[in-house]
DNA sequence: GTCTATAGCCAGATAGAC
DNA sequence: GTCTATCTGGCTATAGAC
C-alpha cells in the first residue's frame, strides 16, 4: 500500500536526519550520510524535504517541541516552587539521559542563529517568566526563601539540569570519570540538583 | 622588513580564524571568509597553516589555553573551598563577558570530537580532580559543609559558570530580557554564583 | 611573501527511467 | 515512490608569476 509506505519513508528520513544533525550539526551534516543511515537514495530526502534547509528545520523544530514542554511545567504549573524545582529535574534529567544528543543540538543552533528563538517561542505561545518570579517574589517576601532574582535562580535551575550533558565530553575528562561512571553521577542528579538548589534557597 | 611582516600576517589570520571559527564552528567556516576578514588574500592562509584542520587546531588549541588555567585555580590552588568558589567565578565570569563566544566553541568542538580532550589533558600536566576530591571530604568530615560528591559539587560550579553564556540565546527568550540587560545579570553573577553554591553547601 | 588563476573534488539538487 | 546518472556550484588546495 503507498499511503503506509509513505508515512513510513518520510518517518524514517526524520529519524536518520534527527541522528545525524544532532551529530554533526547543520554544517557538518551530509545528505549522503543521511541517506545512508535511513537506507534509502539520496534523491528520496529532496523528494519528501525539497531540501537540506527545509529537512534540518523539520528536525530542529521536532527537537524544540520535545523540550519545550518540560520548560513550560517550571514556569506556569501551579506547583510550589520546591516542587517544581524537584519535578523539573527529575523529568528533565530521565528525558536527556534517554536523548543526550538533544541539548546541545538545540543551544548549538541557537547560537548560530540567535534570531530564530523569537520566531520558535511566538509559535508555541511560550508562556513568559512573569508568573515565576511573582512566586518567588511572593516567597521571599513571605519569609520562605532567601531574597534572589527570579532570573537568576531560573538561569541557576536551567544551567544545573542542562549543563552536565552539553558539557560531558569537558566534565568527564576533568573529573577523571568514565562513560558509565559519568552516567551513574547523571542518574544520582535526579535528585542531587534539586537538593542543591533547594538548600541554597530555603530560609530555617 | 620581512621578518616583522611575516610575524604580523601570521598573527592577522590566526585573529580573523579565531573570529570566524568561533561562530561557525570548523565545519561551517570558509577559508575565504577568513582571508576577508584577515584583510589579505586565501593562499596565504595556506602558506603559513598549511590546511584549514591546522589552522582550526591552532586557533582551538589557543583557545583552550585561555581557558584551562582557570580551571587549574579551582583545581589545584591552595585556599580554602568558600575562597575558590568565591575566585573562580569572579575571575571566571569576567574574562568570559569579553569573550563570550569561547565556551561554547570549546564545548561544541568537544562534542564534535570528544577523544581530542584527552590528548589536549594530557599535553598539559593538567591536574587531575584529586585533591579537590580531599578537600571536599575532609571539610565535610569537620561538619564545615554538608555532605555531597566532590564530583557532583565540580560539576555544579562548573555549570553555574559557564552555561549562562552557551545558553544565552535560549535564556535571553525565556527570561525575556534584551542584551544590555542581560548582561547585567551576568555581571551581578560575579558575586552570586559564589553566594549561591555556598548557601547550598555550608553548615552552620 | 603575496598575489591570480585554476585544478580537483565533493556536496546539494534535479532529470528522467521504471 | 524509488532509483541511477548527472548537472552545477562552491570549496580546499596548489601552481606559478611577481
Amino acid at each position: 500500500m503507498n499511503k503506509t509506505k509513505d508515512t513510513t519513508t518520510e518517518f524514517e528520513i526524520l529519524n536518520a536526519a534527527k541522528r545525524i544533525f544532532q551529530h554533526k550539526g547543520m554544517a557538518g551534516a551530509r545528505m549522503q550520510e543521511i541517506a545512508d543511515e535511513a537506507g534509502i537514495n539520496k534523491a528520496m530526502l529532496h523528494y519528501y524535504y525539497r531540501s537540506k534547509q527545509l529537512l534540518f528545520e523539520a528536525v530542529f523544530k521536532k527537537a524544540f517541541s520535545m523540550i519545550a514542554p518540560q520548560l513550560n511545567d517550571i514556569l506556569n504549573s501551579d506547583l510550589s516552587i520546591c516542587e517544581k524545582i524537584r519535578d523539573f529535574s527529575n523529568n528533565y534529567i530521565s528525558f536527556v539521559i534517554k536523548h543526550p544528543y538533544l541539548p546541545n543540538f538545540i543551544i548549538q543552533e541557537l547560537n548560530r542563529s540567535p534570531e530564530f528563538i523569537q520566531k520558535l517561542l511566538a509559535e508555541k505561545h511560550f508562556p513568559n517568566i512573569e508568573k515565576f518570579r511573582k512566586q518567588v517574589d511572593n516567597k521571599i517576601a513571605e519569609g520562605i526563601i532567601r531574597p534572589i532574582k527570579a532570573e537568576q535562580l531560573f538561569i541557576n535551575i536551567m544551567a544545573l539540569n542542562i549543563f552536565p550533558f552539553i558539557g560531558a565530553p569537558l566534565l568527564k575528562g576533568l573529573t577523571n570519570v568514565d562513560d558509565k561512571t559519568y552516567k551513574k553521577l547523571m542518574i544520582e542528579r535526579k535528585t542531587e540538583v534539586a537538593d542543591f538548589i533547594i538548600n541554597s534557597i530555603k530560609l530555617t
